[in-house]
DNA sequence: AGCGGCCACTGACAATTGTCACCGCCGGGT
DNA sequence: ACCCGGCGGTGACAATTGTCAGTGGCCGCT
């Protein structure tokens, strides 16, 4: 019987996915949360064999669960299952010891069947989406023209974003003008859009 | 036996939500599409009982989808079951005649019993939903000023958009500024956002 | 010890954006 | 016939944003 912890932080689709794997008769999820900041606390309590991890969670991202149970729980393997197929998202994946990196567009019947490969120790990856990230430049952002994007994405003005992140407002704009070449664009906005499609905003 | 037609655009959530109804014995999911093109064509095909369409959908919306519904089949119950609880969708769902919103993140188990009670000729709608949304201010822009707001979305420069939109800058600088003031923001990226947030861009 | 990269900041400048007042045109009510 | 509201536009102005050049400090590498 394989033990499944599954992470989605929507409800309907974490409730399907459980009663679909449910109905196969080697799987069994021993627990579902909804949140990143239950996952570690979860895995350590209910020992599963596999967690399946969204990335994009309330609470911490299913990326830095990933990291942390690699470190405190070695024997679970983790595998991601995500609505995004970004590059950076595919990269920090399989950096943080993922053994698995599933989108949610593909059909449900590879689902189960990937769980078990995992199992036997395969790496489930699509060599499609693996090309496709090998290709793309990997993140050519320093941590503060990431935090910055970051905090302009609500569309902020630049004092606000400097008052936040307690920087002086010309910093903040030569930070973002160095993002905005960086990622070939035109302005914060179209900056913040490329870092967040490319996965490199975590 | 309800014949249902299912529409959602992620295949992984699609297919779990067939198979999770396809267990109940008085449920069957007689087509399941996953853009908005599609809808209408497959539902005078299979002419299902039930519609439960997702909204945001490559090709036309779900919304315009249950406009075309009500008029060409309108024996056809249509449900929306969206991941957003936003004011303007519920509004527009309502005045297409949908006679039913589920929201993503809700339990699964409702599911079905939201379609059977449908069926029955009752309305399902979450009571604080439907609350929250009278709460909320209707719809306040133009025609022209959603053109303007949904082709600021991804960041363009207010030239790009006049040139896209056939317009003066200035007439577009014009709306973005109308658009600004009737959201209470502080500049165009907010109130796209803003306006996003709340339904108002279909 | 010297070099390069990232961080934090300043000041100057040009370009873009946001606001306002004002123009005419049309279509719907009353 | 009149008014109102939406549409499309102009020009002027202020504020914000983006670019560039330059200052230092700190850290890691060779």
């Amino acid at each position: 019987m394989i033990r499944i912890l599954l992470v989605e932080d929507q409800a309907m689709m974490r409730g399907a996915l459980a009663v679909l794997l449910g109905l196969e008769d080697d799987l069994e999820v021993v627990a579902q949360v909804g949140t990143g900041t239950e996952i570690v606390p979860t895995a350590l309590e209910v020992r599963p064999d596999v967690a399946l991890l969204d990335i994009e969670l309330p609470g911490i991202s299913g990326l830095e669960a990933a990291r942390e149970l690699a470190a405190r729980l070695p024997e679970c393997r983790v595998m991601i299952l995500t609505t995004f197929s970004r590059p950076g998202y595919v990269r920090e994946a399989m950096a943080a010891g993922a053994v698995g990196f599933l989108v949610k567009d593909g059909p449900v019947e590879e689902l189960a069947d990937a769980i078990r490969r995992v199992l036997r120790g395969e790496t489930v990856l699509d060599p499609a989406l693996a090309a496709a990230t090998l290709r793309a430049a990997p993140n050519p952002l320093t941590a503060r023209e990431r935090d910055v994007l970051a905090a302009s994405e609500d569309g902020s003005s630049i004092a606000d974003i400097a008052g936040r992140l307690f920087l002086s407002p010309s910093t903040v704009r030569n930070y973002l003008s160095a993002a905005i070449g960086k990622t070939g664009t035109r302005n914060k906005t179209e900056a913040a859009l490329a870092a967040r499609r490319n996965g490199w905003l975590g």
